[in-house]
DNA sequence: CGGCATCCTTCCGGATACTG
DNA sequence: CAGTATCCGGAAGGATGCCG
């Protein structure tokens, strides 16, 4: 989703910038979103075929909501692991082993 | 998350208001948030006993993007909806049947 | 009341192989 | 290149029963 943010991209591009993905994934979680009118599939029947996907305008706006949950991600990442290690520590309280 | 944004919520209320959770899916995803530092627990040892979630503030900040999300899906449910009706319809085309 | 432990089913998603 | 089809393991999560 937030990777259509600037721009139609290829399937092949998509499937190398989401590093470890599967084709099938990629394909199923393209065509839900299609399915949704939140994705436009656009096919070039050439040789080699190519098939192209942008967001709708719809998907624009649902694409910005998700980059907001992108960035709090990055922004409280640290944060977060330190709240497990601390939990995971055995909430035995917050002063240092002596 | 969202149901939390404006004061702390008992473990019953949180489990009736989120009509259809299981108590184990509701602790582990409480768990979870604790452990992550965005929920707070605190235990009333009375009796009956007594357990409390809230916000922390990292907490918030979350609950504020998944609100926005939420807002998002109830204005484009039906688009969505209408979205599906056509591709099941057999992406046969958008001009009506003859 | 607010859980936890256990069992058991469902189904998500990876791996692999093949095609227009 | 851009998929589809099939198989399959593991994890998610519901149901149930018990406890402090």
């Amino acid at each position: 989703m937030a990777l259509l943010g600037d721009g139609p991209r290829r399937y092949s591009e998509l499937r190398r910038s989401i590093e470890g993905i599967s084709p099938r994934m990629l394909t199923l979680t393209l065509r839900s979103l299609e399915r949704d009118g939140l994705v436009l599939r656009t096919v070039t029947p050439s040789s080699p075929p190519r098939v192209d996907y942008a967001l709708t305008p719809v998907g624009r706006t649902l694409s910005a909501e998700v980059g907001g949950l992108i960035r709090w991600a990055e922004e409280h990442r640290s944060y977060i692991g330190r709240s497990r290690r601390v939990y995971d520590d055995g909430g035995a309280g917050d002063l240092p082993p002596v």
